[in-house]
DNA sequence: GGATGTGAAGTCGTTCACAGCT
DNA sequence: AGCTGTGAACGACTTCACATCC
């Protein structure tokens, strides 16, 4: 299917472009060209046209993309056509609020299970929180349970002091995707992936710009 | 010294040098060489020394930097010596974790407000969330708020289709600095700076990985 | 001796410009 | 005529390699 080695950014682009396909098809177009689109994602006309180019020809010369269709292709490139099934471990403030995340649902992203290591302790504090009763489970089933309910996605939420234990649990468990909210840098094997969402890193890039 | 453009990618890292070096700190290291802090950081250790080269010489040759005097410095550089006041715009689920999410304790990002555009509704569900009383304003009081609080950064946890008119908002008060996590692209004027987080962008990233 | 700081080389991603298709 | 797809030019970031200094 895929054959040179695409840019982590044009990745990015994608999951950019098909916001913006999305609001266009809301909307009723049916065909936008790349100067379009470039202008709606404030990229350059060419990017998008060689980002697409990677996958394939998807335009039509002298009239553009038909917008549901392009979504259709992109949503297939991204692998967000089919249904994701993650695990949060790590149940506090941000676990939590992940754990009922809308904008999860709307994507093909389900959360089928939650963990934490001290589950009594919380189970009622997040049921109140969350206003619905909240199946919170020990760390320590993360094997069996991840292969009953089919995961391939974890999400890390724990204090950075426990997530690479975590982690080493998921590789264990052979959950071969990880999304880590916790700053900590995670060594995982070969084949394992690992992505993070450093929010300090972003304000203090922030707070650099507006130092400058 | 602070002249060329430096690439936000250099940005990025030093920020995860800074979380390397306290690490280092607490271990009681005095020193450390390029390439020990890029193997902790899982990087090149000329990128090390290029990234500090864009703002000075820190180092001493044939022996490498002081752990304590380099982290030091890469704060001062990144503009997080000093405390940085922000206030959340919306307080769902991910306004409220974020509220109390302690990490932003730990470095010296404060935040000082909360508004939502019906604090009435939530203000007694969120208090029993977060297990204390919290006050929450009427977005209305955005302006005046920010001015006798001197809020310098402005978080926006709205659902997306409000997020533009907060930003506008923010812009309005003269807040410079906008850490998005709404999925949505937003527009500012020039001398405003936005950071986007978007935990959905990571993956469908993640998601393409696990595809390919 | 040993590690930094840095010009030069190399790699990767973006933009240009136009041929080619509808 | 208009817009895509793409080789070529460009620019930016990373890595190498070594002169420089402690």
């Amino acid at each position: 299917m895929k054959f040179s080695k695409v840019p982590e950014a044009t990745i990015r682009r994608l999951s950019r472009y098909s916001r913006c396909l999305e609001q266009l098809q809301a909307k009723g177009e049916k065909v936008v060209s790349s100067a379009q689109l470039a202008t709606k994602c404030a990229v350059n006309a060419a990017q998008v046209r060689k980002d697409l180019a990677y996958f394939g020809e998807f335009g039509i010369r002298g009239v553009g993309y038909y917008v549901s269709e392009l979504l259709f292709d992109i949503k297939r490139i991204l692998g967000s056509d089919k249904e994701w099934r993650m695990a949060i471990v790590g149940m506090g403030n941000l676990g939590s609020a992940l754990f009922s995340y809308k904008d999860f649902l709307k994507q093909n992203y389900k959360i089928v299970a939650a963990f934490d290591i001290d589950p009594h302790r919380i189970i009622g504090r997040v049921s109140e929180k969350l206003g619905k009763p909240v199946e919170i489970l020990h760390s320590d089933t993360l094997r069996e349970v991840v292969r009953e309910r089919n995961i391939e996605i974890g999400i890390i939420t724990t204090p950075a002091n426990q997530a690479q234990k975590v982690a080493d649990q998921l590789v264990e468990a052979d959950v071969r995707g990880i999304l880590n909210f916790a700053p900590a840098q995670i060594e995982v094997p070969e084949g394992y992936i690992v992505k993070n969402v450093f929010f300090t890193t972003v304000l203090d890039n922030l707070a650099y710009l507006l130092s400058v």
